[in-house]
DNA sequence: ACATTATATAGCTATATGGTTATATAGATA
DNA sequence: TATCTATATAACCATATAGCTATATAATGT
């Protein structure tokens, strides 16, 4: 039960869902999701920790930059592999997700910093 | 976004998915499910409220009770069709779910007032 | 060394949530 | 009619949550 609270809780958020669904699109970095979702880089960095207890995302060091993925089938617990299942056919005509998804294409970390 | 997030945030609670497994067994008043699950009867009710807006559950007045089903295919939407199609095989033997199921099968709306 | 950038953490605040008790409503029954 | 039972709603309280700002940490670049 406690796993399932876990990730069921964790995706029941709209920012976080967001996340995820940005996720699927290529592989980000904190900042580059703070300028997609405009909202303060801590707030980012706390809803991604969420995701990653509830192993929904994984996150890897590069230099400066934190780089985060959606979590592969092996790193899953067998909640988080079922909802990241479901979102991929999930919310993708949103209309407060489909303008995210194509801010992610022209996204770009080198540029946070000014934009 | 608005229903995913009923659905999902209705679904991301323990006392609220034990409801939900308790009704696989069988159909249930709000007395009965009070007596397994030993918190108020108006707690009881305000969770069977959220999950029957999110269209995981739906109910009937019979008499003096209200009995609470399982929302049938045609009465979901496209999230809360697949969140109670998961929760048949999930949470099925975790020990906070298990032993409420064995106590559904003896719970008896005519002696909820007693117990 | 020093400044800049990216990220994480701590602490604050407003709102949401889940429990409670008290009470209203409605049906069943003496 | 009066009373009991089941349910719903209102009001309250404690905790959780999601945002924020300020600050700490760590890697880069001058």
């Amino acid at each position: 039960m406690r796993q399932y609270l876990k990730v069921m809780k964790a995706a029941a958020d709209g920012t976080r869902a967001k996340i995820l669904k940005m996720l699927e699109l290529r592989d980000l970095c904190v900042c580059e999701m703070q300028s997609v979702l405009r909202i303060s880089q801590p707030s980012v960095s706390r809803h991604l920790r969420l995701l990653e207890e509830a192993d929904l995302v994984r996150s890897e060091k590069d230099g400066m930059w934190t780089n985060f993925r959606l979590a592969k089938p092996e790193e899953c617990n067998a909640y988080s592999r079922v909802v990241l299942d479901l979102l991929r056919n999930w919310l993708q005509d949103d209309p407060s997700v489909g303008p995210l998804l194509e801010h992610v294409k022209t996204v770009d970390r080198a540029t946070c910093a000014k934009a």
